[in-house]
DNA sequence: GTCTATACGTCGATAGAC
DNA sequence: GTCTATCGACGTATAGAC
């Protein structure tokens, strides 16, 4: 990841400066890991980065856009950190995502936050942003859950649909109640969900 | 509910006025029904009620604790509402709440909001609150199932209070999701739960 | 393009008069 | 119990230095 090398062949020059705004986002994260997200202010995250809060509204819309920008950083820096390319089954996979999630300080609660902003309305760009996001992954999950239908390795009279809105849920709402009570065993729970989804034995078709 | 009438032998004196602040709570349910919770400030709510924000903060310590006992307010309310004394299964129970909460305009928001804060470290209030809370439904929750299973309408070979964890985590993630994606079938993808759960067929012992 | 300075209106909270 | 006045901090916006 050179700085001085553009990613794309655009000729170096990039909306608002691509370089700089990576190095905000990067410092950004490890402020809302300090002092968490929900009333963490633009004024002390320039602080912490060193420039004044009008230069942060120079890369970043609004304080949301940029508490945004930072989660989908901290996102792409969690998907890139392991060696896991084939996570196998689609619960594998959430509880792969959520035991990393709930490594990162301040990555839950900042998600948590804005989630929450993104069910208010009169926040459209929010909601349209999560409204996609949960429509995404759940088409993901369910595309996974039947191909292993098909492979015989998941009970067929279950709507992959539905069960991928539940794992997402699940996956969510666990990763909630383990920061604020860590002995709930995340993966184990979640692991429940998969043993429930088995075929039952002397299973053979759909 | 009369206002002059104290509901306990006390002599009439409450701290903070206990009628007055019902009233406030009531009319505070209704500002945040049609503004949202995430950004409505102390003195818009003091508008719509007729005091200034002031005469709010006479009532409740801070913003936290009014939005805290609105929410509170509001699911009493909402458990006040019909005649279900007898709900059923545990995850019967979790339905039934999700149904009423999503017909609540904001309630979903507010409850998503104070979570969200809750795991702030620096707000000690509100994680303990909601740490208490999680941990008193799942324990019930996880008490039904269990008289689920000696009656036989639940497979024995999953731990009730990890299946306890993940209906509340389901049943909260569904009620966001459905909020912002209404095409989910909220009832029905619970339902799935409850049929995962079920015993297989010719199960009789534990 | 990057940034500082500055200003505006609003916020949660507090102090004190009535 | 409720008010007004006031505080420091906030998000946002703009003007302009370099």
């Amino acid at each position: 990841m050179d700085e001085d090398t553009p990613l794309i062949g655009r000729r170096g020059s990039y909306p608002k400066g691509v370089a700089r705004r990576q190095e905000i986002l990067d410092r950004a994260i490890e402020v809302f890991a300090r002092r968490g997200a929900y009333g963490t202010s633009l004024r002390s995250i320039a602080q912490a980065i060193g420039i004044s809060h009008a230069a942060l509204l120079h890369y970043f819309d609004s304080r949301e856009q940029l508490l945004l920008a930072v989660y989908e950083h901290a996102e792409l820096r969690r998907d890139a950190d392991p060696a896991a390319p084939e996570p196998g089954s689609a619960v594998d996979v959430m509880v792969a995502a959520a035991t990393a999630n709930v490594k990162v300080p301040g990555l839950v609660e900042l998600y948590s936050t804005l989630v929450a902003a993104a069910l208010d309305e009169g926040n459209p760009v929010g909601r349209a942003h999560f409204t996609e996001r949960f429509d995404r992954v759940r088409r993901e999950l369910a595309e996974r859950l039947r191909a292993e239908q098909a492979a015989g390795r998941m009970r067929t009279d279950v709507d992959p649909e539905q069960v991928a809105a539940l794992l997402v849920a699940a996956s969510d709402g666990l990763q909630i109640q383990w920061l604020l009570e860590p002995s709930i065993p995340l993966q184990e729970t979640l692991g429940v969900l998969a043993a429930l989804l088995r075929p039952p034995p002397g299973d053979e078709s759909g």
